[in-house]
RNA sequence: GGAGAGGUGUCUGAGUGGUCGAAAGAGCACGCCUGGAAAGUGUGUAUACGCCAAAAGUGUAUCGAGGGUUCGAAUCCCUCCCUCUCCGCCA
């Protein structure tokens, strides 16, 4: 959510960088203006008549308490007119409030200068390639072939306990996935991430805190009888952990990073583009999250970024990233790389991981602040990263790594898995 | 799920209708004291919004959340959330 005090200040430059975003409704911009004048003006009327009438009450309490009560009466007679405009003016102020809140969150987050302006994703930004692509020999099988052909994933078993995009991993698919798990963790915590296990379901005040809701309600799975939500990503409970906090500023940088299955309902998700692990239900995740200071949140997405490509790179993946074009970016974000590995059997390159920085755009929802070397409060930047997505990392190491005698285990996984080779 | 108790500031904890943004203590910050420290001592120590060019200042709101009663609510009433104890159930 974007601050109204910058909208206020900064109108014209909002409604340019609100274009590189394509954002539809500009006109927005200037109801949140005229309808926090109103706000202020009401509010500063209600303060006016409250002030009076506690003035009166304070009044009354000392005649009463010097036995006047006369002249208590007397004042009392006025504070009928008092508490009516009160009373009116309050509702009028939390329906403005109301409207402003309404119409505020409407509003993306500002892209940040480096962004391109563009559309669709053919327009994102190719800023570094890495890595040989692979050539493989005539007979190479795509990975849901492969999940088959070497007993890992079950698509149909899911399918019959749970329904399409629920995969049930067998043998050492299952223990592949447990790997991966432990090495990227690993990895988070030697870059000086603390780890965290987090509830699964998260409220309605946290959806909202992180950007989820209001606007992506239909993507989240909603356990009605409780009014919980089936996180979509770590992101959600994580950053949540910072809601309401004021932070020392020697407890900034925070870096957190939790494994975490994900839910997405992905409505409207069909397809060839949709095939074994490309795109699913429930897959699983590790998350980093960090809290920082403003002045330095564009320093750590760079590393929060070369932490992902060491990973793909110790993985021995090739990838490249991506800096998003303004309309393919999400609506929180203030920029975002995104990596993508490439899918040697299916010829096309796989997103495995988004890392943006958000500003203040979702602290200014969570009310997370730290306190400034002046001594006051000030809204902290948030950061966050897939580091990294598993279905998609699992499609590649089994397309890329297949020979005729089997499928290779990257060598720093070995330690984990315990085989070296799927055969 | 049933019965009971309770939710106050960073923490402990007072406060059952008026002078309460809230006693007292602890903690923390700064100062004095000291060769240095401890002890002692003094001062300060919430957040948000509004008014003001801004600072100073000042107004309003906030004692789990929301509503109600009242001239006036931390205090009374209602609803919800949460914590604790006992019972039930249970990995």
């Amino acid at each position: 959510m974007l601050q109204v005090s910058y909208i206020r200040d900064n109108r014209e430059q909002v409604l340019e960088r609100l274009a590189v975003k394509n954002f539809k409704q500009p006109e927005l911009v200037d109801e949140v203006i005229g309808l926090d004048d109103k706000r202020r003006q009401t509010q500063t009327q209600l303060d006016n008549v409250s002030a009076q009438s506690n003035a009166a009450a304070k009044q009354i309490g000392e005649l009463m308490r010097n036995g006047k009560k006369e002249e208590a009466e007397a004042i009392k007679a006025n504070t009928g007119k008092w508490k009516e405009e009160g009373k009116q003016l309050s509702e009028l102020l939390g329906a403005v409030e109301q409207e402003l809140q309404d119409k505020i969150v409407l509003l993306p987050n500002l892209p940040h200068a480096s962004v391109p302006k563009g559309i669709t994703p053919e327009e994102n930004e190719v800023v570094l390639e890495h890595g040989a692509i692979p050539a493989l020999p005539t007979g190479s099988l795509p990975h849901w072939e492969l999940a088959t052909k070497y007993n890992l994933i079950d698509f149909e078993l899911g399918v019959k306990i749970t329904g399409a995009g629920f995969p049930v991993y067998k043998g050492k698919g299952a223990k592949l996935q447990r790997a991966l798990i432990a090495f990227f963790l690993d990895e988070a915590e030697k870059a000086g991430y603390e780890e965290v296990m987090l509830p699964l379901m998260v409220n309605e005040a946290s959806g909202f805190g992180t950007g989820q809701l209001p606007d992506k309600e239909g993507q989240m799975y909603f356990v009605g009888q409780d009014n919980l939500y089936l996180i979509p990503t770590a992101e959600v409970p994580i950053t949540n952990l910072y809601r309401d906090v004021i932070l020392k500023g020697d407890e900034l940088p925070v870096r957190n990073t939790g494994y975490t299955p994900c839910f997405r309902r992905e409505a409207g998700s069909y397809g060839a583009h949709v095939r074994g692990l490309n795109r699913l239900h429930q897959f699983d995740k590790v998350e980093l999250v960090q809290v920082v200071h403003p002045d330095t949140s564009y320093d750590v997405l760079e590393q929060m970024s070369a932490h992902v490509q060491g990973l793909l790179q110790k993985l021995g993946l090739p990838y490249r990233v991506l800096r998003l074009c303004g309309g393919d970016m999400s609506f929180t974000a203030a920029l975002t790389y995104d990596m993508e590995t490439w899918s040697a059997a299916q010829g096309r390159w796989l997103e495995v991981s988004s890392v943006s920085n958000f500003e203040t755009f979702q602290s200014n929802r969570l009310k997370l602040r730290f306190r400034n070397a002046e001594g006051k409060t000030q809204l902290a930047h948030t950061l966050n990263g897939s580091a990294l997505a598993l279905p998609r990392i699992v499609a590649t190491l089994l397309e890329n790594n297949q020979t005729e005698n089997g499928i290779k285990i990257p060598e720093v996984l070995v330690p984990y898995t315990r085989f070296e080779w799927i055969d």
